[in-house]
DNA sequence: GTAATTGCAAAAATTTTGCAGCATT
DNA sequence: AATGCTGCAAAATTTTTGCAATTAC
């Protein structure tokens, strides 16, 4: 039985507020992040609807899902190929345009048979400001 | 207030049997699919068991969770510095030993002023079978 | 013997779903 | 008017926690 999806997606106030939200900020919110933004342009506004709203987008391609563990699902915006960097301590996340992606993916590609669609390169380390805070406890998230 | 931990690490039998078994297999296991591999060789372990123990080798860095996305988090007991790379038909994780991570940790260090303890590039892509099985939907991981 | 660890059950946290009414096209 | 979408509430999933009993050292 095959999956048809003939549908239209249309586009309604709570889709458009949660894309422009997402699109304001720098930071990689969670769906739950996303509810508290929304919330104050659209008080009714139900968490299912964030929820939904946050995969269609993503199945539209317009926005990503990250592939960064943690209780929670992170979204973002910028769908272009760039890295993250999470600190290990305060679990921030920030961007990372820096590198050459499509050599490595290249270079990846006959090794294994796959067809390498996209990747994500996620470094770990100790942003600056923990740096200068000194010896905390990791973050655990 | 500095939280210490001084608490001596004992090596029960379910720990052992947890390890035993991660090592084991080269897939990435959920703490769940964990669950009922070594439910059948200790019955009576409960899947807290299980979760607290997943938590306890990961902090001695002998396995590593991986930075996956998907509904449940995954285990690996290869704490080698290696890739994953995950296809988007059946959502299999496999692990790639290619390129070379110390060239491209050092190449982000300065840029952000972040001290770089490791990273993982996780590609995304379409696996040999799959190539080969034609236009399923892509598996929901 | 002491304190870490376990199993169990219950709670917490996150995400998904059914459905009747509403809104977009 | 048709049907995609919403809010709500309830369910499902995944993970964590409290506690008394057990076990490793």
């Amino acid at each position: 039985m095959v999956k048809m999806k003939h549908k239209k997606i249309r586009m309604t106030r709570q889709r458009g507020v949660i894309l422009e939200e997402l699109r304001a900020v720098k930071t990689h919110p969670t769906a739950d992040e996303m509810y508290e933004k929304v919330k104050k342009r659209i008080p009714r506004i139900s968490l299912a609807t964030v929820y939904r709203n946050l995969e269609v987008l993503c199945g539209l391609g317009v926005i990503q899902k990250l592939d960064i563990t943690g209780r929670q699902k992170r979204f973002d915006a910028d769908t272009s190929n760039h890295y993250h960097i999470k600190c290990i301590k305060c679990g921030k996340v920030d961007d990372l345009y820096s590198a050459r992606p499509d050599a490595i993916e290249k270079a990846v590609e006959d090794h294994r048979g796959y067809e390498v669609l996209g990747h994500r390169l996620e470094f770990e380390g100790i942003c600056p400001k923990c740096r200068e805070a000194g010896g905390k406890e990791p973050d655990t998230q």
